[in-house]
DNA sequence: AAGTGGTCTAGACCACCGT
DNA sequence: CGGTGGTCTAGACCACTTC
């Protein structure tokens, strides 16, 4: 034992939530990585032991190692047997978090607006179909936005949606992201499996996105699920480079 | 209940290694992923619930739902409360795993093979020496290497590596990928941070890459960190965007 | 009301690490 | 050796969905 063990923040203790909906585990692992992204808990700092931590809150170790657990997939603490739990050296302090679906990430930073430039429904293609899961033929909504931020284009978005979760409008999708409109309409997202990819720019995009004609774009199809497994969405979209990429955190299993 | 519930390969229920070091809940995930990719467990099949699912296996229920939780990570299966838990519809049988630490990607579907181009101990100069957070001008391994499938270049890595573990040789490098090299050394990787990203392509590298000059590039720059969360290593990399791309499953929290 | 997953408890034993 | 995390058990109560 050394002198820095154990040191946690007093906010860290602060009464508990028992009969609210929140998780016990969930509120101690927020205040736990609100102590590290806050300073409160430096890099290399050593968490007390599950066992010490569970008495002092009145938890059991289980629901201690599931909020710690939490911190770990985030790749926020690193846990060693034998060792002890630490606070990961390195750059915690950026904001590099799993790769966001999007809509809420330019919305911290900037103003973003969005221009309708098609939206219409038609047929299934045949490599549309076989991502949603329909039948070539079958109606979708289409949809083709160019997202800007501060007046920038950032991004062309170009969506497929099976009829039945589309009646939106215009207005609607120069207000709001496209995940925030489905969520409205109680449609949720579980799964998306996303390919990133680049290639130089075809047709229109390099005038829209303001690049160089031919000039490099990042790429990222998608395809989303929600709870039933189902597929709800397909999308094809391709940003500017020197204004958008995708940040990552890998943790080994 | 409906005649499809249920429905379990008999593989799942062979006995148990309750002495070796596999962990209980990692064999059943392990068999029920295996069921899934193997077509055995359709998509959109139900499984027993997780208590009947335990005592069928001898097992206790907080083992089953590990098992289950590793697959809902992988965004296999999906989970509903007062539901059940179903395989994703879609494409299961795709290998769309999570972005490997890339070494392995390749071994499966073609022979890759590896030029050094460089490798020398320099200075760090500040941008490396910030992402591993040493001063500027301690001495760091560089190298710089040509990553080809079937002779075919689809890949420019460069890495920077603290001296300490850097004791390699260009045959090393021209067998075998950075990451098993430094494992067989005893350093794992726990922690990886990734920014992919697309521009141009700069100076050698359309030539080295046989693409066109100034053509797209997709890039990945990385730092991982050992189980300490000391930072191991950086890399700039650059990949041929016709023939390769990352894929990543998201699964809502 | 019945069935499901979501959460939580209070223990237990083991494997690994440092001294 | 003592301390740590890794795994596992056998229950319990709750929230949600469907009937």
């Amino acid at each position: 034992m050394t002198t820095h063990d154990g040191v946690l923040p007093a906010g860290l203790f602060m009464d508990l939530d028992r009969s609210g909906p929140m998780p016990l585990y969930f509120q101690v692992s927020t205040r736990i990585e609100q102590a590290i992204t806050s300073g409160e808990l430096p890099a290399g700092a050593r968490l007390e032991n599950e066992v010490a931590l569970g008495e002092r809150l009145g938890l059991s170790r289980p629901t201690i190692r599931r909020a710690i657990q939490e911190l770990v997939d985030k790749g926020l603490l690193v846990r060693r047997r034998g060792i002890g739990t630490q606070v990961v050296h390195g750059p915690v302090s950026r904001k590099v978090e799993l790769t966001s679906l999007f809509d809420d990430l330019k919305a911290g930073d900037q103003h973003p607006t969005t221009r309708v430039l098609a939206h219409a429904v038609i047929e299934a293609d045949e490599h549309v179909a076989e991502d949603l899961g329909i039948k070539v033929g079958d109606p979708v909504t289409h949809i083709r936005r160019l997202r800007l931020a501060d007046e920038v284009p950032v991004a062309l978005l170009e969506n497929y949606l099976p009829v039945a979760i589309a009646d939106l409008s215009h207005e609607d999708f120069e207000d709001f992201g496209l995940y925030q409109l489905l969520r409205g309409r109680g449609v949720t997202m579980r799964v998306a499996k996303q390919r990133i990819g680049a290639r130089a720019s075809h047709g229109d995009e390099a005038q829209l996105l303001e690049i160089e004609e031919n000039g490099a774009v990042l790429t990222m199809s998608r395809t989303a699920y929600d709870a039933s497994g189902a597929a709800v969405e397909v999308g094809y979209h391709c940003y500017r480079p020197d204004l958008y990429s995708f940040s990552i955190t890998l943790v080994e299993k």
